[in-house]
RNA sequence: GGACAUUUGGCGCAGUUGGUUAGCGCGUCGCGUUUACAUCGCGAAGGUCGGGGGUUCGAGUCCCUCAAUGUCCACCA
């Protein structure tokens, strides 16, 4: 006799092994009816951590379509993996450090990377062990490692290829500073955080400039005004002035061009071509002078005279100080609130400078990536994002792809000590520069980590060292948080076009965040996280996946509560005991379609096709929210409330006939929803399964759906 | 400043191309132990579908407009 309450505990970790024996994770032990590749690339997460709602939902979410295919009869294959995601585990790693009273910058590069290395095995071995809890039936002989040494290979041929096709080019850019991590960050590893500070309005010559970073301004040499400005029509493009300014005279040239708001402040603004992005343009422009005014510690140059070697926030107050004492300051505007750029992980307010560096050249990229969804090649789930995809599309900027920490993918190449002409060096055995003859030195950057995960379709299924990828790619799924919509879908386009003249996948499905109940974000900090691992030991994978489902239409953020999931563990119970009542009342029976023979049997069995039908366009239609529902609806207010309620008179009345009818359309019905619903509760479904009275069973994994 | 979303009973959400009395879960209130299930069953209360205007025989669903909320992007020195 069955227990009355359902044990998930005993039950999940049962059938995963089952599952992972039988081998039908890997597609080359599918049975041969598996002939048509359905491939989907899990987003490796990082190893750096364990596993959140997040990841749950995306886990659920890509096993739900992968395990409907393969009932479907696809040759299915998802591939497992696990990111080293340099910059994050980079962070990840040197708070560990902090803790310990260590800093990355007084440890040997080596050493470190080791450190970092063997702390993101241990992680991944956590990670990889978790997703296993949650479901997914992923093939695990396929894992890969973002940085295995056959994707560093992979990874730094793109980089050699790339510069010989003019795509790659190292050049003295203004680029995103995080004084605190020591390291440049692409214009997406950047975010924009309100500040209050005071707005300075500054004598300068016969100017006033208006400033909320005084402390950038030694240098600055150039007043730029706009050309239709009638309050300086007196001026001359190109005049000069003598200038008293923070450290003595300088002689100012003037500028007239139009980049210039004439509403904002006074109009006329000093340029400090090497902290800023538009001055930096206007310089390039007109081939003005640049000078770095703070180093990349965030202290002032000895351009600063006396304030240097002062930190940013110390020198203001100072400069201010000074300022006022020689009669330059006009005015001050306090509490101007307007937004910074940080470094998306500290909250370092982002110092720009010129650097050296390595970029992409993404125009012509990003062209050919338009160009595919313009076609109609790849679809995006929900299709909004197609807009946002388009916008990114056509602004996109050269892309900085070297960032200076050890925890990546070495960049292979090789810089001039004297010249600095820098090439790749795939085999590191340059020693003299070929321009000059100078020496060589290597880089010691490594690559910003979506270089490397922008080509993971084609390096996760082996690329040249494998027969895989001809096989499955181009892939047909990639299922990702909506964040990613800039970071890393269109650069998987852009490489996969590039490299191979493929998309990377014809759909891209887009998830929204994992909120808790009241709808605001998860944070530690906040208490509000919901780990998925010590859900699971409470209510069952079955019950988290349910809950991470319904109701949860891609793109949009959704609530989870723990009322939700323990709502779905009551219905794993409900299905248990559904399948108990079924069990004690068919006992000796093997199921048989021929043997229904009263007409009410008939009517419930074209009911049930019917939502078949419906459900099945829901899957295909990826609205796995709906199915997931309908079927829940089914089960428990069509099936258990009516259905098997009705059927008690019916089995203990004395109609043999009508008995025989009734027990084959309840093992029928039962099973056919047992089949379709395996894809959400693949636990409780497959362990059913297992004992329904159904000749030639195999496992419910492979099992076809009803049609 | 721009883009994209969201707004449906106390809370969280469905409602797929406009079509009968707008659904679900949780919660609330009654009642209930009957061949599975009290992690349950039966029943009930509770919504003028953000405001306004329009199209239509018919609008939660389409169009316009306003508002609130959220997210992203850009940015003014």
């Amino acid at each position: 006799m069955l227990d009355k309450n359902y044990d998930h505990k005993t039950v999940e970790s049962r059938i995963y092994k089952k599952w992972e024996e039988s081998g039908y994770f890997n597609p080359d032990n599918l049975p041969k009816r598996h002939k048509k590749p359905f491939t989907i690339i899990m987003p490796p997460p990082n190893a750096n951590g364990h596993l959140h709602a997040g990841h749950a939902l995306f886990v659920t979410l890509e096993d739900i379509m992968i395990r409907y295919k393969r009932m479907r009869g696809y040759k299915t294959l998802w591939v497992p993996g696990a990111d080293h995601a340099g910059f994050e585990t980079q962070i990840v790693y040197e708070k560990k450090l902090e803790k310990e009273g260590r800093s990355r910058f007084n440890m040997d590069r080596q050493d470190l990377y080791k450190e970092i290395y063997s702390f993101t095995l241990d992680n991944k071995k956590f990670v990889e062990e978790e997703i296993k809890i949650l479901g997914a039936s992923c093939d695990w002989s396929r894992e890969k490692f973002t940085l295995e040494p056959e994707v560093v290979k992979e990874v730094q041929k793109t980089f050699k290829k790339m510069y010989d096709d003019h795509l790659v080019f190292r050049g003295k850019r203004i680029i995103n500073w995080c004084s605190k991590h020591q390291t440049t960050l692409s214009d997406v590893e950047t975010t924009d955080e309100e500040k209050k500070d005071a707005f300075y309005y500054i004598q300068y010559g016969p100017f006033v400039i208006g400033t909320a970073r005084p402390e950038t301004k030694f240098g600055d040499k150039y007043v730029v005004v706009h050309p239709k400005d009638s309050r300086y029509a007196q001026y001359k493009d190109g005049d000069t002035f003598e200038v008293e300014w923070i450290n003595g005279k300088i002689t100012a040239t003037l500028i007239k061009d139009e980049a210039i708001d004439m509403d904002f402040g006074t109009g006329a603004m000093t340029i400090t071509p090497w902290h800023d992005a538009i001055d930096f343009e206007i310089a390039e422009k007109y081939k003005l002078d640049k000078e770095q005014i703070i180093n990349f510690r965030g202290k002032l140059l000895p351009i600063a005279g006396e304030f240097a070697g002062l930190k940013i926030a110390e020198a203001r107050p100072k400069i201010i100080e000074k300022l006022k004492s020689k009669g330059l300051l006009v005015r001050v505007e306090e509490n101007y609130i307007h937004n910074v750029p940080c470094c998306y992980k500290c909250k370092t307010p982002i110092e720009p400078q010129i650097m050296d560096q390595w970029f992409v050249k993404m125009k012509s990229l990003a062209e050919s990536a338009l160009k595919v969804v313009d076609d109609g090649k790849i679809k995006f789930i929900p299709d909004n994002y197609e807009k946002i995809f388009r916008y990114w599309m056509n602004n996109s900027i050269d892309w900085n792809i070297s960032r200076q920490i050890v925890w990546g993918i070495p960049i292979p190449a090789k810089i001039c000590t004297s010249c600095d002409f820098a090439f790749p060096d795939l085999k590191d055995k340059e020693s003299q520069c070929p321009k000059c003859k100078g020496l060589l030195k290597k880089d010691t950057d490594t690559f910003d980590t979506w270089f490397s995960s922008g080509q993971w379709p084609l390096l996760s299924l082996g690329y040249s060292q494998g027969k895989d990828w001809k096989i499955f790619h181009p892939t047909d799924v990639m299922e990702t948080g909506h964040d990613l919509i800039f970071k890393w879908v269109p650069r998987m386009i852009i490489f996969s076009l590039y490299l191979q003249k493929q998309i990377p996948f014809h759909t891209v499905y887009l998830h929204g965040l994992v909120n808790d109940a009241k709808g605001h974000k998860m944070s530690k900090s906040k208490g509000n996280v919901i780990n998925p691992i010590n859900i699971i030991d409470k209510y069952g994978t079955d019950a988290l996946r349910m809950a991470l489902i319904v109701g949860n239409s891609p793109g949009t953020d959704m609530s989870l509560s723990e009322d939700k999931i323990r709502g779905y563990k009551n219905f794993a119970n409900k299905l248990w005991n559904i399948h108990r009542f079924i069990n004690s009342n068919t006992e000796k029976i093997t199921a048989d379609l021929k043997k229904i023979s009263s007409y009410s049997d008939k009517i419930l069995l074209k009911e049930l096709s019917e939502i078949t039908k419906d459900i099945t366009s829901d899957f295909e239609e990826y609205r796995f929210y709906l199915a997931a529902e309908k079927l829940y609806q089914y089960i428990w207010h069509r099936f258990a409330d009516v259905i098997i309620e009705e059927s008690k008179p019916i089995l203990a009345g004395p109609d043999i006939k009508a008995i025989l009818s009734r027990q084959q359309t309840l093992i029928v019905i039962f099973s056919q929803v047992i089949t379709m619903f395996h894809p959400f509760m693949p636990f409780i479904t497959e362990e059913i399964y297992q004992t329904l009275p159904i000749k030639d069973k195999n496992y419910l994994i492979i099992t076809p759906r009803p049609k």
